[in-house]
DNA sequence: TTTGACCCTGACATCAATGTCATCCGTTGA
DNA sequence: TCAACGGATGACATTGATGTCAGGGTCAAA
């Protein structure tokens, strides 16, 4: 697909895309004429590459991580040196403590909603 | 206490410090001179705040969802309007959003780096 | 009293993500 | 063929969090 449709199918403006491209997240083939085209696993991994950055990752960290979610992960898991090793452990470690916090506040707006006699439900 | 310290106790660089008293995230009462004086309770406050900042939060946000987290919550939770109800509830929303992106991917990570060998353990 | 550590304010710089604009090319339907 | 639309590139602006520096007070210890 082309540039237009991804970013209908992503919700993603169109400058992004390029920009995400730019930063070495997705890769893109050109058309005769120089229009990019995409594959369709394009389309989720955009809304990975959104997800993360909304939470708080730099794309310098997101491209580490972008091997780890590639869906047949049995292929194409190769050259792993120690540094890159342990990046990634760095970073799934940084994650976890990001899950504690938000999970932390999540229920504190929880409660402090009910507490306040709003929002009876709604975990 | 002062500045520095808070800034010591709290791993913040003084001029984040300031920055954040500037949004309206923490305040001071001054000294005799003008150096900025701390109640204990700010210390934990500004670790919510980076905490929340490195998640993604935009001070904006994080300055709604501090009453939320204030330490005597019965205590001091005044005039809710409605719409202050409707944007808490909103915000509580997407941190469940974020939540779940990280969750999602932090196992991911965890998965490629014990596929690879790596990683044994450590969930 | 002087020095050094700490504080103040305010200005300017930076960096990453994102918006906006200008200019040009390609395709397609009236 | 021309208008309209989508695409490409590149430059510039903006916003938010942060770094850095300049110029000027406070205060304690030497």
């Amino acid at each position: 697909m082309r540039i237009g449709e991804l970013s209908k199918r992503t919700g993603t403006p169109v400058r992004m895309l390029r920009y995400y491209e730019a930063r070495n997240l997705i890769v893109s083939e050109r058309l005769h004429n120089g229009y990019r085209d995409y594959d369709d696993y394009v389309v989720d991994r955009v809304r990975q590459i959104r997800g993360l950055l909304d939470v708080g990752l730099p794309t310098k960290i997101i491209r580490q991580i972008l091997p780890c979610l590639d869906s047949p992960r049995t292929i194409h898991m190769p050259y792993l040196t120690p540094d890159m090793v342990a990046a990634l452990e760095q970073v799934r470690d940084r994650m976890a403590e990001k899950i504690e916090v938000l999970t932390k506040n999540h229920t504190a707006v929880g409660d402090y909603l009910r507490a306040a006699g709003f929002d009876a439900e709604a975990s």
